[in-house]
DNA sequence: CCTTGATATGATGAATTCATCAATCCATCA
DNA sequence: TGATGGATTGATGAATTCATCATATCAAGG
């Protein structure tokens, strides 16, 4: 079920968030995020996310249905570009919520073990 | 797989997103964001919206789970707060969003009629 | 102890999403 | 036209989420 106009407004909220909800997802956003007039070629977001062309194709699907990006053909090259402004800000907006719970764990771990704690995370990529 | 010092940033990004991602769960945030110092009692929330009791506490465990919200028992009474203040502005954006999108459906309702639009949303809730 | 009120958990079938491969479509060129 | 490159769609089984009811747990009072 798609945003509508006729649906309650926490209906279409969550349905923009199940569009968010996959990890490829993410990072296909924050490539466009990123990019220049936050607009990237398909095979740029083949390049750099290094998935399968038909995996791409169905979460770029799913971004389009859940209206959070719009694309366009010029010849066989297909560009992909956030819908709004809004995408990036919650993207941020995640980051710094999930920072935090970090810092919480962190602080857990120091109150557990009342000893300075080392540092947790040296992998996260984004 | 829940947000982990070992997970990449863009998975536990996208598990936020999964937390936000049922209609019923952000009735529950919202309800919680407008709430005094983002706190409610799980009865106020029951009441507020007119869910089974089962079925809330089904939905507050996932929230917990994706560390949204927090709850503290007091005798027989729990209560839930937001986690963290970026959950009403995940929220708030995501309405700033949608409302975008309403404007371009007017706008390109005009655009197929030749004719002002009228009002298309009458029962949005949130 | 039993009863009551408040809340959470367990279990199960239905629905949806995810992962993945095959096939198709669009555009260009020789 | 056929071949090639770029991108999308269709199909299917696995995994996860959702909906819902039964049961259990926690806390207080008689």
């Amino acid at each position: 079920m798609l945003p509508s106009a006729q649906a309650p407004l926490y209906e279409i909220k969550a349905n923009l968030f199940k569009g968010l909800a996959h990890p490829a997802r993410i990072r296909i956003l924050e490539l466009l995020a990123a990019a220049p007039q936050e607009t990237a070629a398909v095979s740029y977001l083949l390049a750099e996310t290094g998935l399968e062309a038909s995996h791409l194709s169905q979460h770029l699907a799913t971004l389009r249905k859940h209206k959070v990006v719009t694309s366009v053909r010029t010849a066989n090259a297909v560009t992909y570009r956030l819908a709004h402004p809004g995408i990036s800000q919650l993207l941020a907006i995640a980051r710094t919520f999930l920072l935090d719970n970090l810092a919480d764990s962190n602080e857990q771990l120091r109150l557990a073990q009342q000893l300075p704690a080392g540092h947790l995370a040296g992998g996260a990529a984004s």
